[in-house]
DNA sequence: AGCACGCCGACT
DNA sequence: GTCGGCGTGCTC
């Protein structure tokens, strides 16, 4: 595809009038069109919207070129209907990156450029805009903290690179130690350099506290936000402050990386590690990887934080083999002033016979806490009552009749639930299947748990924090007032709890079950562990008062406790790394995806073997491609799943081949009710 | 992806 | 006799 400003002038003198339109159709090419009538278009015309006929029905597309001739027959152009001039047209650097997004995760063009818009600028009948009230802006820009030694001295490296174009930084600190004022002092001198300043954070509702905290320090930035929550036009509003200039500052979740800023000059993605940066339907993008892409086009720098990074990023940042690609800056510090690191210990459960899962220091710890007047945080990282209801008599479970999963008991609301489907049932009063009175829930979930704590601790206020307790970011912040307001001794909850909160009277953190991900079958699993324990670890004890985590387990050997009781990310990310050399496994092999669900398992299996059998694959010596296998979950609502992995040692060898690999992919004739797609740089097997 | 066209089964 | 099932093929 031409990029826009590299369109030659038109040399032949008969110009045609004519427009070639980038449309959200997952087809890999664009669409030309005769100008509307009376409306010859100008080359400032590309980037901008445009109206047109597509099969029976308008659409909106956007206008990539203007194209001296078509391939296209001209009795077969139709005319455009209009070319939309509300805005002004998407730049340059905006085309490059959709196209790169679109060549790298092999996504349709035009299905890159029109889905990243607001909903409201690709509808044909817009709705009606209302003008809205303006914002009324606090007075004065809350004061900068001073800042640690270590916060100068990360500074100090950035601005000795500043001006020099791109370059990518790996913010490496702990929970409390202040990457958030290096990040602001970062966004202050952007903004009074003249520049625009993005920043990423994975989910918006989680960290409310940090939109306030940005706007309280630059009042006069017109900071907006943009994530999926946002009403439809409060979304448009944003994207279009954003794009016209007039908000500096951009806070937002993934999708926010394609919001076009005319004068763009830092971009901060905070919790760099979090999959949540990962789109996991439609196009698979890593919005992380994005912005890095971004920053370098732009020639800006990027600075990816975190306490617990992607192995990745860690190793773009200390990896011989990287070569320096990212600069790692550490801060090893609380910035808080006298607040410590938590104590960490692991509680051997093979040692005792536990209360209702729970162990006698685990109980004697919150009691401790509730006598103090101090908080307890429980994690368990699995929503529900129980895991599974099941038959002693007969060996029946509640099964999903759509997954291969166990439906979920959720006793709050009297209903089995699957959590990958959303089927729905009720609790059965007698065994389904022999009719036996006693069936019994399995396991336990935070529900449980909050039973389980409530018959321990009668006098306890316990409060549960989870999906499904915090469904709207609305419920999550009445549970956030109540916890800060001190309505809560013992709080019971999933991830939720562990990002991104400060509650000063949280002295105590018990894991539980934490174990099952230590023998995942995922290899990145302990990954994911490591970063959610070192989280929610990091609630205990930020303020005055010392922390303190016990963490349940029948490995208290294992390597991964063994780093977190010294909150040694680094030997961590080490030993694990070391493992995915030794397996070969990314960050030192690329991969890609291909996945297939069809009605049945031969269905699914004999298109990744067609897929595989590509006779091209072949003058790709350098890219494996492994055998076509069930997924993990093999069913989910009713549809089969198989997946093939292809791998290469080189990422530029890989996207050579994906490119052909895909086109051929296309080209196979399958079942009518088979689904593929292909996901590069899959984060789950 | 939509949305047409197109050719075979049970309904007013 | 037709309503409608979803297979196939196209969209400038």
């Amino acid at each position: 595809m031409d990029a826009p400003q590299e369109k030659t002038p038109d040399r032949t003198g008969e110009r045609m009038n004519l427009v070639r339109v980038a449309l959200d159709v997952p087809l890999h090419r664009h669409f030309d069109y005769l100008a509307p009538s009376g409306d010859p278009p100008t080359p400032a015309d590309i980037g901008r919207r445009i109206r047109v006929p597509f099969g029976t029905r308008a659409r909106i597309g956007i206008i990539v070129d203007l194209p001296a001739h078509s391939d296209i027959a001209p009795a077969q152009l139709k005319p455009a209907e209009a070319i939309l001039r509300d805005l002004p047209p998407l730049p340059p650097d905006w085309f490059r990156l959709c196209e790169f997004c679109a060549a790298y995760y092999q996504v349709p063009p035009g299905e890159v450029m029109l889905s990243t818009l607001p909903a409201g600028l690709r509808r044909v009948d817009p709705p009606r805009a209302r003008t809205p009230k303006a914002p009324a802006r606090p007075p004065a820009a809350q004061a900068a903290p001073p800042l640690t030694a270590e916060q100068e001295a990360a500074l100090a490296v950035i601005d000795a690179h500043a001006g020099r174009g791109f370059h990518a930084y790996l913010l490496h600190g702990v929970t409390g130690s202040g990457k958030t004022e290096v990040y602001l002092r970062l966004i202050e001198r952007a903004l009074a350099a003249g520049r625009q300043a993005l920043l990423l954070v994975p989910e918006i509702n989680l960290t409310p506290q940090l939109e306030a905290r940005v706007a309280e320090r630059f009042p006069a930035a017109g900071l907006v936000s943009l994530h999926s929550e946002l009403t439809e036009a409060a979304r448009a509003r944003n994207w279009r402050a954003a794009f016209a200039g007039q908000a500096r500052i951009v806070l937002g979740t993934r999708l926010a990386v394609f919001t076009p800023l005319p004068e763009l000059g830092l971009i901060v993605v905070d919790e760099e590690h979090d999959p949540s940066f990962k789109q996991q339907d439609g196009m698979r993008y890593s919005a992380r990887d994005v912005a890095v892409f971004r920053a370098r086009e732009r020639g800006i720098p990027i600075v990816l934080g975190s306490a617990t990074p992607s192995l990745e990023s860690w190793a773009n940042a200390t990896d011989a083999r990287a070569r320096g690609r990212y600069t790692l800056l550490t801060l090893r510090g609380r910035a808080v002033e006298n607040a410590r690191l938590p104590a960490v210990q692991r509680i051997d459960t093979r040692l005792e016979k536990l209360q209702d899962g729970l162990s006698g220091a685990l109980l004697a710890g919150i009691g401790k806490r509730l006598a103090r007047g101090e908080q307890s945080l429980v994690f368990l990282n699995r929503r529900g009552y129980a895991p599974v209801l099941a038959c002693a008599a007969c060996g029946w479970a509640s099964r999903c009749t759509r997954c291969a999963a166990n439906l979920v008991l959720h006793l709050a609301d009297r209903r089995l639930r699957c959590h990958h489907c959303g089927l729905e049932q009720r609790i059965p009063k007698a065994c389904p299947s022999c009719g036996n009175q006693d069936i019994l829930p399995f396991g336990r979930g935070t529900q449980r748990l909050e039973e389980v704590l409530a018959a321990h601790f009668p006098q306890a206020r316990i409060l549960r924090v989870d999906r499904d307790s915090a469904k709207s970011r609305k419920q999550w912040e009445a549970l956030l007032e109540r916890i800060h307001g001190g309505e809560a001794d013992i709080l019971v909850g999933t991830q939720m709890l562990a990002k991104g909160h400060d509650f000063p009277r949280l002295t105590l953190v018990g894991v539980v079950g934490a174990d099952a991900a230590l023998h995942a079958a995922d290899w990145r699993a302990p990954e994911r562990l490591f970063a959610q324990l070192m989280q929610v670890a990091g609630r205990a004890g930020r303020a005055e008062l010392a922390g303190e985590v016990l963490i349940q387990t029948q490995f208290p050997e294992h390597p991964l406790y063994a780093a977190l009781v010294r909150h040694d990310y680094p030997a961590f990310a080490a030993q694990q790394l070391a493992e995915r050399a030794q397996a070969g496994f990314p960050p030192y092999a690329y991969q890609a995806m291909l996945r297939a669900e069809a009605q049945h398992m031969a269905e699914a299996i004999a298109f990744l073997a067609t897929a595989r059998a590509w006779p091209e694959a072949a003058a790709h010596g350098d890219v494996l491609l492994y055998d076509p296998v069930p997924m993990r979950m093999a069913r989910r609502a009713n549809y089969e799943r198989a997946q093939l992995l292809a791998e290469s040692p080189s990422r530029q060898a890989l996207q050579r081949f994906l490119a052909g690999w895909r086109e051929a992919i296309e080209a196979i004739r399958a079942p009518a009710r088979l689904r593929w797609h292909l996901e590069v740089d899959p984060l789950e097997f």
